[in-house]
DNA sequence: TTAACATATAAACATATATTTATATGTTTT
DNA sequence: AAAACATATAAATATATGTTTATATGTTAA
């Protein structure tokens, strides 16, 4: 038996409202095509460092993002491409879109 | 000069953070493949009709449902296809995970 | 080992969001 | 026109979430 029961609809659910949030989606947009380290994403947000922690700290909880330590700084990229193929295709609708 | 001035980024997080509850997304899902009105969706989700309302009315503010009045009923459905492709693309992506 | 740096955590606050209960609006049927 | 029905809205409440300020943890450099 599984350690915890939670169907496909929550898990989707809880991932889309963790990228709802225009900080943690341009967090996740900037790391698509590199993985940066905290400060790096700080400056790039223009946020509060105790925020961004938060947030990149959600993005972790929720497997979009997967944090590895290099000396004093922690790196952070996607976890997988699982969450690519979402971001980019809404991306694209975007931009088409009225 | 536009009405409002949003950039992609924050248009998408916004759908995304709709898209992100357990019952708007089942909501969505259940209306892929068809339209259906509010007293069908409020049996399928088994919640009170009015809690209903309030989820379909932020998923139609947010572009996502239209509504249609035939009678007294009222039928939602798609409003187009954007976002089709990233919900069915995530559920794709969900029954894949771990 | 102390100082400087990078990141994380905690508490406090403000704001947003979901759900319930009650009621209003609008439509059809009798 | 009245009754029955389907949906929407409003107010109230509870809960969740984001941001700030302050501080703690852990790592490198002096």
């Amino acid at each position: 038996m599984e350690y915890k029961e939670i169907n496909v609809v929550d898990r989707l659910a809880n991932t889309l409202s963790i990228l709802g949030d225009a900080a943690r989606l341009s967090i996740v947009i900037y790391l698509l095509n590199q993985k940066a380290n905290v400060g790096d994403i700080t400056k790039h947000l223009n946020m509060s460092q105790p925020a961004i922690s938060h947030h990149l700290r959600l993005l972790k909880d929720a497997k979009i993002l997967k944090a590895e330590k290099k000396g004093k700084q922690v790196y952070y990229s996607l976890d997988d491409n699982h969450v690519k193929d979402i971001v980019t295709s809404g991306l694209v609708h975007m931009a088409h879109g009225e």
